[in-house]
This record gives structure tokens, sequence and C-alpha cells, in this order.
DNA sequence: TTGCTATTTGGCAATATAGCCAAATAGCAA
DNA sequence: TTGCTATTTGGCTATATTGCCAAATAGCAA
């Protein structure tokens, strides 16, 4: 694997792991329809506001939200919306997982 | 967060996870391609074959690979070849990083 | 100023991940 | 059988991630 290489996997791998928590992904679907606050993010996800804070960070050092400080809060943006692309797919991965365990399930019941 | 949506989130985060690594990456680009065997995807990566199986195995128990063994050998096929379009968006993500930095650049070395 | 709210940051403990080596397992062929 | 190759698994250490609490920072209003 040539170095060039490498670091074009690098950097797409970065931006697949900052999606990889299921906190992130419900910030970037909640930021799909509209922007909003960090507290308003607290209180649908239900973690510590310091823990929302940091995967907010996660999720900005990536390039996937922006975010705009407006009086004392702070809104977030997404960036890129084609993220939420992906889960149409991912959809149909998830379909095959179940596609398996049944048939795994048949093998290890019969 | 009710208790579906939770468990929504969590399945996808996982199939995000397993693809979150420049190996994992890069095993998923070349099966796009064509099938492969451990040893070949080994020799691409350059890591031991132990940590290569391992990879394999995340990518497999995550839905995006099967496996097939004919001798002594195991080829591993992409089973859901969608998920190479994530790197379109990805791209995008990528350049929006690239636009934020040079600005931040320009504001550090003004 | 003081007090209140919103947010970020530091620090810590628990847990998860990555990658190596060594050993186990399986197929094939001499 | 024995030996060789391919692959997986166990075990270990190093490193990264997560989530909380506490403290710092910032804005606003009394």
């Amino acid at each position: 694997m040539d170095n060039k290489r490498k670091k074009y996997l690098e950097a797409r791998a970065k931006v697949l792991k900052a999606m990889a928590h299921p906190s992130r992904l419900l910030i970037l679907e909640e930021l799909e329809q509209t922007e909003h606050c960090v507290c308003e993010l607290t209180d649908m996800i239900g973690a510590d506001v310091s823990t929302v804070s940091k995967h907010l960070s996660v999720l900005k050092q990536a390039g996937l939200v922006i975010d705009e400080k407006r009086g004392n809060q702070v809104f977030y943006q997404l960036r890129v919306p084609c993220v939420l692309n992906f889960f149409g797919c991912i959809e149909s991965v998830l379909e095959a997982q179940v596609t398996e365990q049944s048939s795994l399930l048949k093998i290890v019941t019969v």
C-alpha cells in the first residue's frame, strides 16, 4: 500500500469514525431537519451536556458540522447533507445481517 | 430518545464502526473489484495475517462481506456493493475540511 | 457587580480497539 | 503419516474512546 493511498484511506476512515456512534448519528439526523443548539441536542440524547459537547466537537473536527454562536447558545448545522444518504445503503447491510442471522438460527435449531 | 430509535441508531453505528478503519476500507475497495483470499489482502495491507483475519471478521460480523472456503484458502466478497457510494460524499466532507483548514490558516497567518 | 444559563475543557476510570506473536485448525500433497 | 500453506483464535500490551464530574469560560440581565 503506497503512502498516498494510505493517507487517502486514513482521511476517509476518520470521517466514518466520527459518524460511528449512536449519539453522533442522532445528532446528524436531527441536524438534517434543522439546526439545533447544544442544549436541545442534550435533551434529545439524554446524556451529560459535556458528553454531548464532546460528540459535537468530534463531528466538527471531522468537517461534518459547523457551529455558530448566537447569544449564549451555540447552534450546530449539518455541513454536508449527503452524509445521510449512507443510510439507505446501511439499511441493506442490516437486512443482509438479518438474513444471515436467521439462516444461522435455522442451522442451530435444526 | 425512545428505545426503538436507540436500537436503530446502534445498529447503524455498528456498521459504520466496522468500516471506520483504513485497512478495512482498503479491503472493501479491493473487494469491490473482485473477490480476494486472505493472503492477497494481507499482501496489499502489509500487516500480520492474523491482524487482517481479524479485520475481515469485523467486516463479516457487520454484514459487509461474505466468505467462502475453497481448498485451503478463504475468499471474501463484498456483500452490499453500495457501501462504496459513501465515498463520493465523504469526498465532499474532506473538501469542506480543507476549506476550513485553509481559512483557519489564513486567520492564523494574518 | 452578582447571579443565572449555556457551553467547553480537564481529568479520571471503565471499556473497547489494534496489532503482534504463538498456537490451534484445516486442506493438500508427497 | 509428515510437511507445507492458509487461516483463525487466544493472549497480551499499547492505545483510543466513552462518559461522568468538576471547573473554567462566556453571554446576558438584574
